[in-house]
DNA sequence: TCCTAATTTAAACATACGTTTAAATTAAAC
DNA sequence: GTTTAATTTAAACGTATGTTTAAATTAGGA
């Protein structure tokens, strides 16, 4: 009963930061527990393997922000009865600005890691964040349903993903776009203007009445 | 002079369709060549090194598909002077399905590749193509831009990212998002059916005329 | 204080990778 | 048919990875 393994958080600590910034498997285990000062055979002490690694530093995020998110939700809704697209999207900006008092960067860090998790590790993450958060994601899809009722279901589908594909995409490349920005028009973006830039795009997309037929 | 090296022709197909499907640091030349049926050194002769064979597969899509991609835009530009937003992107429709043509599965492998390509290997790939394509590429901004004039450029770079997720993303996961829309909903969805719902998705988002101001 | 279980540590393990080497083989040039 | 250069081949190299081992250390409960 060594140090009540303050070890355990600064290999999260150190594994979430290199995680985000290069992805899950361009991180050998050996840089992380450097970064963390601690020793190479912790991480499998601690955590089984590298998967499960990768799973906690996720779930440390997700269990704060799925919980909040739908709380959010739920005032929203009972507050507003008619609520729009935009207000239901916007209901994730505060528990998403809120991560940044759970950790320093925290809300990229996050947005950084589902990115990750969705494009590298084939299938594997998308499973454990469906089992074990399902019920958030079924919550907040009615509620973008039920915003857009004129919206096939089908359709729906197709559009949030294509919405979860453009926030994802944009959070784990978002440091080169800001840096980009920032030298070719001057505009210096913090995570939250990014935020409330990317709204009103997917809102637009997802409720546009447009319908392409399947053929 | 052995071969007249079909042996190359081989390694690039087996790469781009192992590339597209499991992504690039995930492939190994001991995979690609042993389902090439070629031997595992002849990559390092015939390409120098992996990250090159990547360029190489990369590069055999792209040349094809750009010139074609700034023909069919002048060729809209020319006959219809007031083009959409809808047209613009509608334009890159023949030149992606054309792609089939040029090889089975071509259009859904290329998307997946770029896809990949943008999302691994920091940096590199992105750098590789904005320097051999980057007059096609400002050619197509160009025109994007001026079919929505009442857009800032800082404004419409944002979102003209935004669409390169939700394309790329799409196409990286489409096999994926294709068998569930099949198992939920019954629908079954070729590349084309996708390409054809996400256009009217990202048109919406680029014309969308809620512009937030930078804080 | 002593004991025990949890933790840390250094080292080694097993495997996989991209790449290089040098010999064998092949096909075209003469 | 012989020569020559391109190509193929099997083997090895060097390095990096995640994981395991067993001994050393630590800290809390008796």
């Amino acid at each position: 009963m060594a140090n009540r393994s303050e070890t355990k958080i600064k290999i999260l600590d150190a594994a979430e930061r290199l995680f985000a910034e290069r992805g899950f498997s361009e991180t050998s285990l050996r840089l992380i527990t450097s970064k963390a000062e601690v020793n190479l055979a912790s991480v499998n002490y601690h955590f089984g393997s590298k998967k499960e690694l990768i799973r906690a530093v996720l779930a440390r995020y997700l269990d704060v922000f799925m919980p909040a998110a739908t709380q959010a939700l739920q005032l929203k809704q009972q507050t507003e009865q008619q609520a729009s697209l935009h207000d239901i999207f916007s209901t994730l900006i505060q528990p998403l600005l809120d991560l940044n008092d759970l950790r320093y960067r925290g809300t990229t860090t996050f947005l950084q890691l589902l990115g990750r998790g969705y494009i590298e590790s084939q299938g594997h993450l998308r499973w454990f964040i469906t089992t074990h958060y399902g019920e958030h994601l079924t919550e907040f899809v009615a509620a973008v349903s039920q915003s857009v009722p004129n919206i096939p279901k089908v359709e729906l589908f197709w559009r949030l993903h294509f919405t979860l594909g453009t926030v994802v995409f944009t959070m784990a490349s978002s440091e080169a776009l800001s840096d980009i920005a920032a030298a070719e028009f001057g505009e210096q973006n913090d995570i939250e203007t990014v935020i409330r830039k990317v709204i009103p795009y997917v809102a637009a997309g997802v409720s546009e009445s447009n319908i392409t037929a399947s053929r």
